[in-house]
DNA sequence: AGGTGTGAATTATTTCACAGCG
DNA sequence: CGCTGTGAAATAATTCACACCT
């Protein structure tokens, strides 16, 4: 999240930033931003603040964002075609390189650079190209076993939108996201409300 | 998430669980699992374990999943789309009941039963129709003036996919759906595991 | 003066452990 | 007996407050 706020300064061509604005931003307080950012280091200025630049840096590093990672998405459904349009897959280096489907109709076509292929090629196309980050756009009842095969071909990294538990390997890093989760979430909000107010 | 396996259990036909069946379900403690039930009521039997049918309705009234929410989707596009078609809304009785979008060639047409509304109509329809769930999928450059929108007609409640930090009142609650950063957590990860292993 | 980095104090969350009910 | 509900203990996260640098 600071990293978010930093670019923006950053093109703003703002040089420095105190914990105090960058709390601001973030809907925090000085104290947790100045805890956070010194887990990683020493980046302020006393007296001046962070230097916006430089601290923008680091945290790219520190979050992998420098180098180019590969992605597939598994699933060329709504979902899968909204997020192949994603603009900010490019924006982070993050380069879909291939899409997987069932549906005969589709393989063989391509959505911007990447082809659309059979769910055959998977496991033979993950070692050859070495991707890196898979996304799941499966219906949930087909995601655990895209699973099982992606963390067999040596996915260790994926981004889940199908409305399933993934088990996985502990080596295996997963963010889920519970479209679910979220409304209900709103719901609860607003029950909640109700009563209080 | 709790709820999301009690229904599972339950159309399975079991009848009790005990929180060590969910916490194992869950991926966490049996100890969390009473503490958070507790939080809301003494739903359990000792000696048994969580009736489920009965836990599932309890869980449902208390998330406000009982009664049906009127649902708004701003903006048409991919996302948009992706989430007009979504499942899930049903299941839960999140109605779409009209979707809004800028571009004059969309404007007329209908996904499904959710007709696609011009901009202007956004308030006078919420009023009119007592939406109550906005779903935000625009780019992120509109998203603030359209939120702004939103709240001003009444909306409580928001489901952002649009790449911003919304600002809102504290009585609207704001549920956001961010891509980059779920990817920058995977890129952490996997930058990480890299110097680890 | 202005603002970071960080131990210490506070507050929140999780885990333990066990009384007590079915 | 088995398993919940819950105070007490242990951990974790946040906030305070101030020494110290520019």
């Amino acid at each position: 999240m600071y990293l978010r706020y930093l670019e923006a300064l950053d093109e703003d061509g703002q040089r420095t930033a105190s914990s105090d604005e960058l709390a601001q931003l973030c809907g925090t307080t000085p104290a947790q931003v100045r805890k956070d950012l010194s887990f990683f280091g020493s980046f302020g200025k006393r007296g001046l603040g962070y230097p916006v630049h430089e601290l923008t840096d680091h945290l790219q590093e520190i979050l992998g964002l420098r180098q180019e990672w590969r992605v597939i998405i598994v699933g060329a459904g709504k979902i899968g075609a909204a997020l192949a349009n994603y603009r900010g897959f490019r924006q982070r280096r993050f380069t879909v390189i291939g899409v997987y489907d069932n549906d005969p109709a589709k393989v063989g076509s391509s959505w911007g650079a990447a082809p659309i292929r059979a769910m055959d090629a998977l496991e033979g196309d993950i070692a050859r190209d070495g991707a890196q980050i898979a996304v799941l756009a499966v219906p949930g009842e087909h995601a655990q076993p895209v699973v099982d095969r992606l963390v067999g071909a040596g996915i260790r990294a994926i981004l889940n939108f199908a409305p399933a538990q993934l088990v996985v390997p502990e080596h295996v890093s997963v963010q889920s996201v519970n479209m679910a989760m979220e409304l209900e979430r709103l719901s609860f909000a607003l029950a909640n409300s109700d009563q209080d107010g």
